[in-house]
DNA sequence: GTGCAATCTGGAATCGATTCCACGAAGCGA
DNA sequence: TCGCTTCGTGGAATCGATTCCAGATTGCAC
C-alpha cells in the first residue's frame, strides 16, 4: 500500500510538505496541494491511522462496551452514541462482552491499548470501570444504562426504581393486591433498582409482601417462561405479573398462552422498556418507557465534553450519576383483577 | 502512561529483552521474565496497540459495517461474528452506516486506514465493497446478509427468493389468490430477491398478477402501516399480505388493528425472518426463518480463512456466493381466506 | 538597495513497540 | 586448552505519519 513517502517521491516534494498538503494544513501553495492530491489519488494513497495515532497520541476513536448486541436496551443507546460521535469526527469501536465480566475487562483493556480517547461502558459486573480509571485517571469513562460500584465514574441511567413503583402503583389502582415480579439476575444495578421500586410500592400500598413473590433469574425468555409457569402453579391467586424486562415479558406471554390463559382477562401483565413489538403483542403491553435515545445522546455529549476538558488541564470534578425519568405507557395488558383463582388448562408446552 | 522504556529502565534491562519477556517469546531467562512482569505490573504498563500494529503491520482487528444497530437481521449475525473472531484472538470494530451509502464508504475507508485485517460488510448500496477491493486487492472482504453488484467479493446471504416462494406457495395452498406484498426499498439485493421469489410463485400458481399488488418502501413500521392502510382501502379484495420483513409485519399489524381487522380470520399475514416476538404477536406469525447465526459464523470463518491464506501468497481464488436456505415456520397468522371483501371499520388512527 | 517579515519547503526528530544482528559468556567435545 | 555452538542480552533500525526548526525565496517598506 502506498505511503506518504511514495507520494513525496512521485511529486518530488518533501515528506513534510506532502503531509501538510494532505492534512489540509495552512502554509502550502495551492498548486502544490493540487499536485499532491492528484498524486495521492493516482497512487491510491490511504493514510495509516496507526502511525498517525502513534505520533499524535490521539486516535479519534471512542470505545463502547455493551453486554448484548441483540437487546434494544443497549443497542438503542449505542446507535445514538455512534451517531453523535460520528458527527464530532470520532469513530466508535463497539465491543460486546456477552455479559461476561472477564470478557468485559479484556475488552476494556484492549480499548485502552488501542488508545481510544474515551470509553462508554455498560458494566457486566459490580467492579465495573474502576480498574480503567485507576490506571488511566485522565481517560474519560462513562457508564451507561447500568451502574457498577465505581465511585469515580460518571453514569447515565434510567430511573428504574421510579418505573417499577409507577407500574405497581398503577396495578394497585386497578385493584390488584397479589402481584408477582419476575426480576433479573441479582447483583446488577438494574435488577436492584427495579426490585427496590417494587418493594417500596408494595410497602406503600400496604400489600402483604408474602403475597407478592419475586423470582430472580437471567433476562432470558426461556427462563422467564419456566419461572412464570412455576409461579402460577405454586400461587394461582396471583392476579398480576410484573415482568421487568422485554425478554421476560416474552417468556411470560408464552407461559400464559401455554396455560390457555388470556391477558388481561385472566391475568394482568406489565412490562418494562418499550420495544416496538409491545404494540402488537398478544395484548399490547402496558409498560414504563425509558428515554434510551436521550440517555445515549447525553452519554456521548458527556464524553465529548470530557475529552475537550482534557485538552486543558482542569480542576477536579466529582463523578455524577444522571438519572433519566421515563413515562408510564398504558395499553391493554392490565385491567382490574379477575375474582377467584386461576383455572390452569395445562397444555402441552410448545417446544 | 508507562511505556516499554519505563519498564526497561526500572529493571535495568534492554528494550529488546523487555519486549521479548512480555510478549512471551522464547530466549529469555525465566527469572528475568519474572522480574520484567513484576515491574510491568507495578508500573501499570499497558502496551500501545498503535505502535505494535505499526511495526508489525497487523492490527489483530477486523471491521464490520452494518446498516442498522437495531435490526436483528444484522445484529444477530454480528453477535456471532464477534464471538468467532474473539475466540481467534481478533477484535471486532463494529460500525453502523445508517443505510447511507456515503457513510458506508466513509466507514470502510476508516477501517482500511486503521489497517484492519479483514472486513465484513452489509453493503448499503449497489457499489458495495468493490472500491475497497480494487485499492487493496489482498484485503479479505466478505459481504453478509445483502449483496452488492461487486463481482470480486465473497458473499454470504440467505436464500430470500426461495423464502418468498415457499411463503406464497403456502398461502396458495390455503386457497389464497389475491396476495399483496409489502416489499422493501428498490435496489437492495434483499428486496430484489424477495420480490423475484414472490413474482415467480405468483406466476407458477397461475395467479393474476394484477390482483397481487406490490408496494415498495423502506423497511420501516410507520411506512408499512400507511402502505397497508392504503392497500386495503384501494383493494378490499385482498385476502393475504406478505410483509417481507419484521419491521413491515409490525406496521401491517398496526394498520390492521386500526381497521378493526382480525388476523387471520379477516385477513392472513405472513412475515419474513423470525424475531422472538413473532411467537407472542397479536397472531403468532407464520414466516420463513433464515439461519442468521450460521450465516454469521460462516462469514467469520471465511474471513479467518482468507487472513490465514494471505500469510502465504496464494493462488487466484474466485469470489463465491454462499446462499443459506431457511425454513418455513407455520404458526397462526395465516389460514384459509375469508369469502367476500373486507369490511373496514375505520378507527381513529393511533398516533 | 537593504532590512525585515511573511511564506513556502525540507531535514530530521519523534511517537512506542518489534526485530535483526552482533556481542559476550557459558557449555561441551576433541 | 582451544574452538565451536548455544543462550541471553542490548543496540539500533524500522514501521509511517506529524511537527519542530531552519533555510530559501519572495514581497514590501524605508
Amino acid at each position: 500500500m502506498a505511503t506518504l513517502k511514495d507520494v513525496a517521491e512521485a511529486t518530488n516534494l518533501g515528506l513534510a510538505t506532502v503531509s501538510r498538503a494532505l492534512s489540509g494544513n495552512a502554509g502550502v501553495l495551492p498548486e502544490t496541494r493540487k499536485k499532491v492530491e492528484a498524486a495521492a489519488k493516482a497512487l491510491g494513497y490511504q493514510p495509516n491511522a496507526l502511525a498517525r495515532g502513534l505520533r499524535q497520541s490521539s486516535s479519534k476513536a471512542v470505545g463502547l462496551v455493551i453486554p448484548d448486541l441483540e437487546n434494544e436496551f443497549y443497542t438503542s443507546g449505542a446507535a445514538v452514541i455512534q451517531e453523535v460521535l460520528a458527527n464530532a469526527g470520532y469513530r466508535l469501536i463497539l465491543c460486546c462482552s456477552n455479559n461476561d465480566p472477564t470478557i468485559d475487562a479484556l475488552l476494556l483493556d484492549s480499548l485502552v491499548e488501542r488508545r481510544v480517547e474515551a470509553i462508554a461502558h455498560v458494566p457486566s459486573s459490580a467492579i465495573g470501570s474502576d480498574v480503567i480509571r485507576s490506571r488511566n485517571p485522565s481517560l474519560p469513562v462513562v457508564e451507561y444504562a447500568r451502574r457498577s460500584n465505581s465511585e469515580h465514574v460518571d453514569s447515565i441511567v434510567g430511573d428504574e426504581a421510579l418505573g417499577s413503583e409507577k407500574l405497581i402503583e398503577y396495578l394497585v389502582s386497578l385493584g390488584h393486591r397479589r402481584i408477582a415480579m419476575i426480576a433479573g439476575p441479582r447483583g446488577q444495578s438494574t435488577t436492584t433498582a427495579r426490585l427496590a421500586g417494587f418493594e417500596s410500592a408494595v410497602r406503600k400500598a400496604g400489600l402483604d409482601a408474602d403475597q407478592c413473590p419475586v423470582l430472580h433469574g437471567p433476562y432470558d425468555p426461556d427462563w422467564s417462561e419456566d419461572a412464570t409457569r412455576e409461579l402460577l402453579l405454586q400461587d394461582p391467586q396471583i392476579t398480576a405479573i410484573f415482568a421487568s424486562s422485554s425478554r421476560t415479558v416474552l417468556g411470560a406471554f408464552k407461559a400464559l398462552s401455554g396455560f390457555g390463559l388470556h391477558v388481561p382477562s385472566d391475568i394482568s401483565l406489565v412490562g418494562f422498556l418499550n420495544p416496538p413489538w409491545y404494540e402488537v403483542a398478544l395484548a399490547p403491553v402496558t409498560t414504563y418507557e425509558l428515554p434510551l435515545k436521550d440517555m445515549g445522546a447525553m452519554a456521548a455529549d458527556l464524553l465529548l465534553k470530557r475529552i475537550a476538558e482534557n485538552e486543558h488541564p482542569h480542576a477536579e470534578w466529582a463523578a455524577k450519576t444522571i438519572r433519566f425519568e421515563g413515562r408510564l405507557i398504558v395499553r391493554e395488558s392490565a385491567t382490574a383483577p379477575r375474582v377467584g383463582s386461576l383455572e390452569l388448562a395445562e397444555m402441552p408446552r410448545a417446544s
